[in-house]
RNA sequence: AGGCCAGUAGCUCAAUUAGGCAGAGCGCCUGUCUCCAAAACAGGAGGUUGUGGGUUCGAUUCCUGCCUGGCCUGCCA
């Protein structure tokens, strides 16, 4: 079986996922899978770069790849392996950041971000972030990497230190990786504002029991003009809404948006219809990962896997690399 | 390496003048109200005051070792 050539992505061990991150990535992961070699990584040294405890950070990583596995990325087709196992990225970064202006890295918008995000530690790997990032592609010799808008300039980076790269010793070792441009939905969190994301504690894990889910929901931001269940609502700025458009039936979203603007469905029975759909969909996943974490040997040998084929084709590039530089 | 400044609730900061029960705003949780949510109102939780010693009847406050961060000076690569 041959595929149109390999995918690299990354993601921080966060823990438990939630449908921000199911919409976002994980549904992309998995259906790249078909066309694509595809190679998973779970990032824990970058996030090292924002971490100010690294307590949680095994545990995070074993849930986090708990809910990958569940959600169908599947280990006989894809490597899915965490990042400082294959540490021969270490020395590319290394490597790299000998071809990389400081300036390029400390005039980008995510970088300037973060600052403003911790100023109080703002240490060389925060800075050097989108050069630990390009080792992870090119160590893999990714041909796409699938990101969203605001990554894109990452991948943009990437390519030119790859240029910068092989240029510098005259070589075309390292590949340089072509943005794959995902329509990535803006998943909004309960609060109805901002992104859902779990520092803002306005997720939906989605591992949640249905109970759970149900009682999650119910707090969701609505339309804060519908004050009583007589007025008509508007849909277009509701959350739910946006919701229903993914989880629910065409029928079901013309019913709601036809009902909800003349006062004919409430939000509460907007609400419940939301997380029946909402569990009937993840019905299937929830029974994996229930299936899969009876037995959490499996998934540490699923990353040991991983681990074993990332590593054949790191220490291949990292061989043709020094070669090409002339290390002695 | 030396000098100076800072570290207090999840966040932003008070309280240190002259040692005397560690507080506010925002956020979070609960309740009232709402079809739900929001808003409003009421209530609640949250702290080894960076950390180890010392002085004292009593230390966030004074002395001191260390840690972390920032600014300045110097030294090495």
């Amino acid at each position: 079986m041959t595929k149109k050539g390999r995918v690299f992505s990354g993601a921080r061990p966060t823990g438990r996922q939630h449908l921000g991150n199911y919409l976002g990535a994980i549904q992309n992961y998995v259906a790249l899978q078909k066309e694509y070699d595809c190679i998973y990584c779970i990032v824990d040294v970058h996030a090292l770069t924002t971490l100010e405890t690294t307590r949680d950070i095994k545990n995070n990583t074993y849930e986090m790849a708990l809910d990958w596995l569940a959600a169908g990325i599947d280990p006989r087709e894809s490597i899915v392996f965490i990042q400082s196992h294959v540490p021969q990225v270490m020395e590319l970064f290394t490597i790299l950041s000998m071809v990389t202006p400081l300036g390029k890295l400390t005039d980008l918008p995510t970088f300037k971000e973060k600052v403003r995000m911790q100023p109080n530690n703002v240490n060389l790997g925060l800075v050097g972030y989108p050069v630990l990032m390009t080792a992870d592609i090119v160590l893999y010799k990714a041909d796409l990497v699938p990101v969203g808008i605001d990554q894109a300039s990452h991948v943009e980076f990437a390519r030119e230190t790859v240029r910068s790269f092989n240029f510098r010793y005259n070589t075309s070792v390292l590949k340089e990786p072509d943005i794959k441009l995902t329509e990535v939905p803006k998943v909004i969190g309960t609060d109805g504002q901002q992104k859902m994301s779990k520092s803002l504690n306005n997720h939906i894990e989605l591992a949640l029991t249905p109970e759970e889910t149900e009682k999650v929901v119910m707090t969701m931001v609505t339309d804060p003009a519908r004050k009583r269940r007589s007025d008509p609502g508007n849909p277009d700025v509701c959350n739910v809404f946006s919701m229903h458009k993914v989880f629910s039936s065409p029928e079901e979203v013309a019913m709601i948006n036809l009902e909800c603007r003349r006062a004919g469905i409430g939000c509460v029975d907007c609400k419940k219809l939301f997380a029946k759909n909402l569990n009937a969909h993840l019905a299937p996943f929830r029974e994996r990962r229930a299936a899969l974490a009876q037995n959490p040997d499996d998934i540490l040998d699923v990353l040991r896997d991983g681990e074993r084929r990332a590593r054949v084709i790191a220490e291949q590039t990292m061989a043709e690399v020094r070669d090409a530089i002339g290390l002695p």
